[in-house]
DNA sequence: CGCGAGATTGATCGCCCTCAAGGTAAGTGG
DNA sequence: CCACTTACCTTGAGGGCGATCAATCTCGCG
């Protein structure tokens, strides 16, 4: 089995989920991995295929999707270097809930799941940090389903953009992570739409779009230009169940 | 502190999750447990509030919603009778990230953090099962984030019906969890929408829709009439699969 | 019976998708 | 350096789905 480079591995030890691990049990896992290097744009495995290890990204990025019935494509979460993915699916242990692919190049370490689970079950305290990590996703997918079951097309543009913003106010530079068409399909619309939603956010000077790369002048401004719609009468109330006890 | 009822305590002790737990935690968990009960449709909490607790479902039903900054309420989830919730939210311990609002009466129990991740602390081979749970929790967020990003009314709705038939095929009777408003909420879509794709699916022969249940008598048909979108004009009927089993 | 909440139905409008054409870089070979 | 290629992006016209506004209907209840 081709073992992975000790500088490569200790990327993977300098994750929340891996830092507290002793140091025996990191080296039984490191002979267990292997790196994964894809060329070009590439499946690395599809939704509902036979779940055997998960992954960690160690240059390039990974799209994880999920398609409908019709075929439509949906980005479900974009993998940035230094995350780990598809972990989760290890403790109910059957098949990937989604497709992931390659956007580009990218190198990758495979852990499998078998001895990872093995070191786990023998020393369940190592779980802690990996609840704090399943219960962040969560949040992180609520949000999502909020965005994409009430929000506009406009909205969920400049959210996304203000997510990568950082938190300082002032002008910022936000690096689009993959090209126009993947983010359209991660923000579930098209790729026609995301180009007038850009086009008015520059009209309004809320944003200047580059090729890979929207520059940011005012964050607020954005804000407000995000949020511009809910401006007519949101003072309405929603009412109160009749019989709400105060118990 | 009002101690809990053996017997509803023992609803709790019969889920996945504590089945596992040795006699002596369990009381030591009961001794910290309080009954909820909720006369009517009220809030529990609210999204960003602090959390110190999370809940089981003994009767009645929960709807965990999350708003908009235009003000727009999506529902997340229904919680039923018998189920969890927000336990995922103790191992970030900080606030609720969505809203819990009962639909008319219900009763709960209440489980405080401290106790609970007192015990789990001490003994971590108890995690293990929660991990399962917070894995199929994340199957089902990335489920409704593909729905709600790229499916339409049509689609959601029948899917959700779906979702609750019966496996085996064969005339099936689908009770509405919450009226049809917060239905509509849930699925992402207006009340006035939500009516019309009823009245569509009828009038093609894929169910029967009553007040507060829904009358399937082929999945099959329904399944099909879901996934009809390529077809030109086949908003009127569909034909009967051959094989659809009368049962 | 009158009341009120929930559900239905109709008319109209706006957002977003679809289809289609044109534009704008990057890489290639002459 | 310049046609050519290719992939990506933009722009335009038109249509459909679902939201909005508003009226009516149903049903449970005091």
């Amino acid at each position: 089995m081709m073992q992975i480079d000790d500088a490569l591995f200790q990327r993977l030890r300098d994750t929340p989920i891996f830092k507290s691990w002793p140091e025996a049990a990191l080296l039984h896992l490191q002979s267990h991995c292997r790196a994964v290097p894809l060329r070009g744009a590439s499946i690395l495995f599809s939704a509902g295929s036979q779940a055997s290890a998960f992954y960690f990204v160690l240059s390039g990025r990974m799209l994880l999707s999920s398609s409908s019935a019709a075929g439509h494509e949906k980005i479900v979460e974009i993998i940035q270097p230094g995350q780990l993915f598809a972990l989760a699916v290890g403790f109910l242990g059957r098949r990937y809930p989604v497709t992931a692919t390659s956007e580009g190049r990218a190198e990758l370490i495979e852990i499998p799941f078998a001895p990872f689970l093995g070191i786990i079950k023998e020393q369940p305290e190592l779980t802690w940090q990996m609840l704090a990590d399943l219960s962040i996703r969560l949040n992180f997918l609520i949000n999502e389903v909020r965005r994409m079951g009430v929000e506009s097309a406009d909205t969920r543009v400049g959210q996304y953009l203000l997510d990568l913003c950082p938190q300082h106010a002032g002008p910022a530079r936000v690096e689009l992570p993959c090209t126009k068409a993947a983010l359209a399909a991660r923000l579930g619309i098209k790729p026609e739409t995301l180009s007038r939603v850009f086009a008015r956010m520059q009209q309004a000077g809320a944003a200047v779009v580059g090729r890979r790369h929207v520059d940011i002048p005012c964050p607020e401004a954005l804000q407000q230009w995000t949020n511009r719609q809910s401006e007519p009468d949101n003072r309405r109330r929603i009412k109160q169940p009749a019989g709400c006890p105060r118990s």
